[in-house]
DNA sequence: TGCAATTAGTTTCATTTGTAACTATACTGT
DNA sequence: ACAGTATAGTTACAAATGAAACTAATTGCA
């Protein structure tokens, strides 16, 4: 049968471009603190977030990383049984958790960074300060 | 207590701000196609790597797309269910298989090809034909 | 030949994930 | 005050996922 190709080219394709280069980059910056750290995807997220901003609730942990609320519920669950987290409940309103890193947690946050920011410079080694700025940029428009 | 942040702001981090971003293009592009087709993410990427490239085993499906076998069989058995697949076997090779789009699933694919490029269309309006080229530019040197 | 190693694809099983239902607390308007 | 609604967070359940085991076919090489 001769088909005219109706013409999506995938390899072109922006979401399908972006969805290959984020997976592979999440994918191996996984691997490196999972691998050290025994952390998953979300209980490290919870965990950068809340040694840039301590004391968010879980509610605004969602809300800064754009996670469902269960992910959150469930690595804030198990950060908490590794001793990782300490949770207070707000005095105005009990319902609130109030989430900080523990002294374990923000010594192994303190070790992560640096791995995490090594990792970033590798990856903004392949191109020029003046293509970061661009790639800056770009992203900043494409998150509207 | 009192703590100096070792300094790692996740807004600015580029796998997060990637993957932020990708997730809402990619989540926003399935419900498009989900919605209106039924098909889930992986039985899309397979659709859309076979409609431009007809006769790619299910082996090659997975290098062309960067999924897992495992997926790639499932969406390829709901495929071949929903009638919107043929398979055949090599002749040369009884374990390889031969994948073609069917009359119905080339119908499909004609019809989600325009939705694609539009939704496409859309996500560059906010860049200008310059920012597009850099786009593709950073894009292909963060594919390395 | 013939048997070990490799490859294509499927299935099984344990883990992860999200939707929806649920609990507990707080707010709103009368 | 209190009935109805909204919100924070958890739990239950069902679907999606991937690692590992498996089947079937092919290759390599002694």
């Amino acid at each position: 049968m001769t088909r005219q190709n109706p013409g999506l080219n995938l390899k072109e394709f922006l979401p399908y471009r972006l969805s290959i280069v984020t997976n592979r980059i999440s994918a191996s910056f996984a691997r490196l603190y999972s691998e050290r750290f025994n952390l998953s995807i979300p209980e490290w997220r919870v965990m950068a977030v809340l040694g840039q901003q301590p004391g968010l609730s879980a509610d605004e942990v969602c809300s800064e990383t754009e996670m469902d609320k269960v992910p959150v519920s469930r690595a804030v669950t198990k950060l908490l049984d590794k001793g990782l987290l300490d949770r207070d409940f707000s005095g105005d309103d009990r319902r609130r958790s109030i989430l900080h890193l523990s002294e374990a947690g923000y010594g192994m946050y303190a070790q992560i960074v640096p791995l995490a920011l090594s990792y970033e410079e590798e990856l903004k080694a392949v191109l020029t300060a003046d293509e970061q700025s661009q790639l800056d940029r770009l992203l900043d428009k494409l998150s509207v």
